[in-house]
DNA sequence: TTTAGCACTCCAAGCTTAAGAGTGCTAAAG
DNA sequence: CTTTAGCACTCTTAAGCTTGGAGTGCTAAA
């Protein structure tokens, strides 16, 4: 299907979108004509749009209107006619102002701020997956005492993942009792991936310690716990209200239907997850992404890696109309600046 | 004024509030006449209701259409005429269910379901400001070494609250050398709210401290870190697209500021704090309100208090045309859920 | 003091109209 | 064979107009 548009065809499609990525009008064959130094009359790009029109890269609202690129004619776009945006020295420094103005310390902080950046550079609202902390592997497990009924629990992976929480022990437990646990545990777990530490696994070795010492209920449940409430993994959004200035979403309808989307945390994971496990930018164009309530948009994402290790998704979502070439560099800078901030 | 309103311009008054909540329609005098018991033919509602007007209490939209309250309306019926809403059995089913299926542990957790669960029950936005860490006392630090360069530092107030912070050394402390400092901190700053531990404080230890063992610039900046961070309260929200559900909400421009208000916390925190010290439950009506872009607003908050100091505030906020009694209910029954779930 | 009746006002919804943008087609020119 | 000019046609959008209904204020009678 590539091989059949020729040269002209090529420039033309590429005017119309580049056109109504900026306007969110039609466009009409006197306009291409005009605006885009082709040596052309309006007739004869009349008659190349009806073809690209029969080839399904372009649409018209209705009789009598200009055309709009299709699915089909945006991801044409994207393939091969796209001039990649050599970000303006304004954007630059945006970025990397709003980016190191502070050294954050906190992963989430960092992220957050990311998002923040994301959708303020691209107009569009931004989507951060945080670190795959089920992907790492356990390293130790420490306990702290607080005071009599209290301890913290800090669990440390490989990737420098620091989580803690407290719980609360009815049982007293000796510091000696405790050590011996947590040797324990930490000698059987470690080198697992949290993914790999199931329920079933604890339970196995709840029964192996209770053989031995009759005492730590407590000490399983904290654990547990600690795991199940990682499972989920944060999504962090930036720029919500941005889907509101574009034209597209001028019905409340539809504007109620994607800040719903928003506000449910697992749908926007799955939604990210499903673009995935590539390594450079994807770019997924209208249909093209599974969630029907995004079927009128585009999800640009590329993924992040902590210490080599592939870890989390940015994404950018907004309508097809959308500045790609712009969006992808910005996209780029941003995977390069988590890559490095995250790395360390 | 409140003495000027004999009872049958009370009645007219509440029948027109309790209407327009519902319907959110200008309500006639034909309306008032037939639906409320009263006795009483439209002619004479139309006078009582022309008085009405001119005491302020009621506005037409234009000439020749029916009357709907004015913010003085909604003062004087929640002042005045409300019943107190009992909350009906599924109501109070869908609160307490979905608040006790699972014991929460974390206080962010226990919020932030809370936050749902109030914007659920009243079909609004709700607000939660997170407890008020400053206003609790410092009680004890510890620090936990985890590897050679990074330590966990916990901080425990009086309330029970324990913040912990993992910061990364420069310089290796030896495990007794830490132990020093942090004994000292301990003694000099036990007792002390968050509020008082300011950087001048925080200075003037530093000082002393480099007199006696000069190391541990590291140490400060932790301490001075983890201050820092919680100085801003979080503010929860629940059910942000629950305006969308509202008629007076259908204009794009207005649903874009009261979006971007929900995304600037600060502000959030700010429109909070500005009701709260009170005991019981306050409602702001339109511009009693400070900001401006919740001048069309109510704003219904009560206070929660954790070991008996008053620490977090919750909202709900809504247009004006807001079901009165019944927040207030769901909100009485919240407050006490809070009171409880965190009182421990 | 209350009520019935009536003229009047105003909005909302539907319809009509005119202007403008853009097309497809045809026939002529290159 | 390709390109272009010209023209009739289509469709949208905005503005103006019409109409029905809801609700009022006023007056005069009960």
């Amino acid at each position: 299907m590539t091989a059949t548009l020729n040269e002209r065809k090529k420039q033309i499609l590429k005017a119309v979108v580049v056109n109504y990525i900026v306007t969110a009008e039609p466009v009409g064959s006197r306009t291409v004509s005009r605006s885009h130094r082709m040596d052309l009359s309006s007739a004869t790009i009349r008659n190349e749009m009806a073809d690209l029109e029969d080839l399904g890269y372009l649409i018209q609202p209705h009789t009598s209107a200009g055309r709009i690129p299709t699915q089909l004619g945006y991801r044409y776009y994207v393939d091969n006619l796209m001039d990649l945006d050599d970000l303006s020295s304004d954007d630059e420094l945006v970025i990397s102002s709003s980016l190191s103005v502070e050294k954050m310390r906190e992963i989430e902080q960092i992220i957050n701020n990311s998002a923040r950046v994301l959708s303020s550079a691209t107009n569009q609202t931004s989507l951060i997956m945080g670190p795959q902390f089920q992907k790492s592997a356990f390293h130790h497990l420490r306990i702290l005492p607080l005071d009599e009924k209290r301890s913290l629990v800090v669990l440390i992976t490989d990737t420098g993942f620091i989580k803690n929480k407290v719980i609360e022990m009815q049982q007293q437990l000796s510091q000696h009792e405790l050590q011996q646990v947590v040797n324990y545990l930490n000698q059987k777990l470690y080198g697992l991936t949290i993914d790999q530490v199931t329920t079933s696994l604890i339970n196995e070795l709840k029964r192996d310690l209770f053989r031995r010492l009759e005492i730590l209920e407590q000490a399983f449940i904290l654990l547990e716990e600690s795991l199940k409430e990682e499972k989920q993994i944060r999504v962090f959004l930036g720029g919500t209200t941005n889907i509101l200035n574009q034209p597209e979403f001028k019905d409340v309808d539809k504007i109620r239907r994607m800040l719903n989307l928003f506000e449910q945390e697992p749908l926007l994971f799955k939604i990210l997850e499903d673009t995935s496990s590539e390594d450079d930018i994807v770019v997924k164009i209208g249909a093209e992404n599974e969630h029907e309530d995004i079927h009128e948009c585009t999800l640009i994402t590329g993924t992040y890696k902590i210490h080599d290790k592939t870890s989390g998704t940015v994404g950018v979502l907004g309508p097809t109309r959308m500045d790609y070439s712009h969006v992808i560099s910005v996209m780029r800078r941003m995977v390069n600046y988590l890559n490095q901030s995250l790395g360390s």
